[in-house]
DNA sequence: ACCTAAGCGGAGGGTATCCTCCATTTGGCG
DNA sequence: CGCCAAATGGAGGATACCCTCCGCTTAGGT
């Protein structure tokens, strides 16, 4: 951590401890990234969580210049790396078939618990070496997976690395029109996706899908999220969303409203 | 289309035929409207469709007073219609498998080839009731699509209308995310999910998957589009857009790491 | 207690989008 | 041909977001 303390060091890299109550704005900003982040996805400005860290949003930028990239980043890291171990864990788990659907229900049900995880593992953060690294360790655990479970006889030899990753897409496209309204729908994807790619033709029972009201309730939200409709996010929205504000329509017209 | 034409009519109604410049100007921001949505998803800045019909903003909000909303509803209101003719076509099918198997690839294609449709496809349009009546109905014939499909014992009994829909916002999130360099993606997603919701265990070929290369740059291209990430935008994304400009981060600070 | 630089908040510049207002142009009827 | 309502286009108000600048505050070493 402190890996430069202040003193007579090299006049370069003239680092020193932060002040405290800076450290501690840093670590406000933090978490309120975190919390909302989680809550409402990567589409959030940088305003809002500078207030609900209830610092200025100057103090945002001192503490991460590259802007929301950077934020998203560092807020994300945490659970970047748990989805590694996530993957590792799988890969401890006996039974070959067991562990690649274990590892597929676990980060699915990531994806369901923290809509910015969601979010980022969906796209690349082109800026941070440290969350493609971690990609790219998961990814490889990932593949590990899967050739065991082909090896096993039990996951269809011609699935390859690309599609757990459109999986990863897809989920995050039906969480991020359903989180609020149905979530068990993300679930049923899942199913799906397990069902397609083994080959033990076991067939288990399928989650509970969506009801109709639920779907309809769904997509409707994103649609007035989105200011009027589509995309996924897209996107998603894509993928992600798009806070969308209101619009008034004061309009002298008969604008009547919204559904 | 022309239901009320001038004359002496109903002194409440009193439209007229409206002049022929301004019938041609409607008629080109609709045409602009819809190969841009085809190209680039609906979310797309109204300043430049009526650039792209070569007349102001105000014309198109003359012609569309409702916004964005009622211009995306009129210029893909042909396209949903051919969505239900799709689901007619495939009734006529003699096999009842072979019916839902061509419905379910065919929108898909729509998607793949229309991203404006794909949109809406994935969301709902709550202003316009022609567009949701139009949904409503292709919806009652992918049910009778498979109730036909689940009584020739071909299709799960267990599948649901919404995991249809399902479907589809899926679809639309991995083609606003792969549509420019892995178009071949969504094939496969299609692939996977006839393969889970179908009882006879043919298990064809499936689609070439994308390659890494592709996947990478496909991702890339959305969070650099996104001015950072995510979202799919859900559809699909916000899909489409938010030019992003560049972020500079001058960094007067010393800004190193610190962890 | 004092002093200095690190840290702070918020105003405000820049851009993008939606939508409205209004002075000017023009189609087409008499 | 001449008139006038229909139609036009673009300025500009309103909002939201990203990011920077700058004068004030305060932590914490001496």
């Amino acid at each position: 951590m402190a890996d430069n303390l202040d003193g007579a060091d090299t006049p370069q890299v003239r680092s020193r401890r932060p002040r405290k109550d800076a450290a501690r704005n840093r670590a406000a900003l933090l978490v309120a990234a975190q919390t909302i982040y989680a809550d409402q996805g990567i589409d959030v400005s940088l305003e809002e969580i500078a207030r609900r860290a209830g610092v200025g949003i100057a103090t945002l930028y001192r503490n991460f210049p590259r802007g929301k990239e950077q934020l998203v980043s560092e807020a994300l890291v945490d659970q970047v790396t748990r989805y590694v171990d996530v993957a590792r864990r799988a890969l401890d788990l006996p039974d070959p078939w067991q562990g690649f659907v274990t590892f597929v229900e676990d980060i699915c049900a990531m994806q369901e618990g923290d809509a910015g995880f969601s979010d980022v593992l969906a796209t690349v953060l082109p800026g941070d070496e440290r969350v493609e690294e971690l990609r790219g360790q998961a990814n490889d655990l990932a593949i590990e997976l899967m050739d065991r479970a082909k090896a096993a006889g039990r996951l269809r030899t011609d699935v390859v690395g690309e599609d757990l990753l459109l999986l990863l897409i897809a989920n995050a496209a039906v969480l991020t029109v359903t989180r609020r309204d149905a979530p068990d729908a993300s679930r049923r994807l899942v199913a799906f996706f397990l069902d397609a790619v083994g080959t033990s033709r076991s067939r288990g029972a399928l989650p509970e899908p969506p009801t109709s009201e639920e779907m309809l309730r769904a997509m409707t939200r994103l649609a007035t999220a989105r200011g009027c409709a589509s995309d996924i996010g897209v996107a998603a929205t894509c993928p992600g969303v798009d806070v969308g504000d209101g619009r008034r329509a004061r309009a002298p017209q008969t604008d009547d409203g919204w559904v």
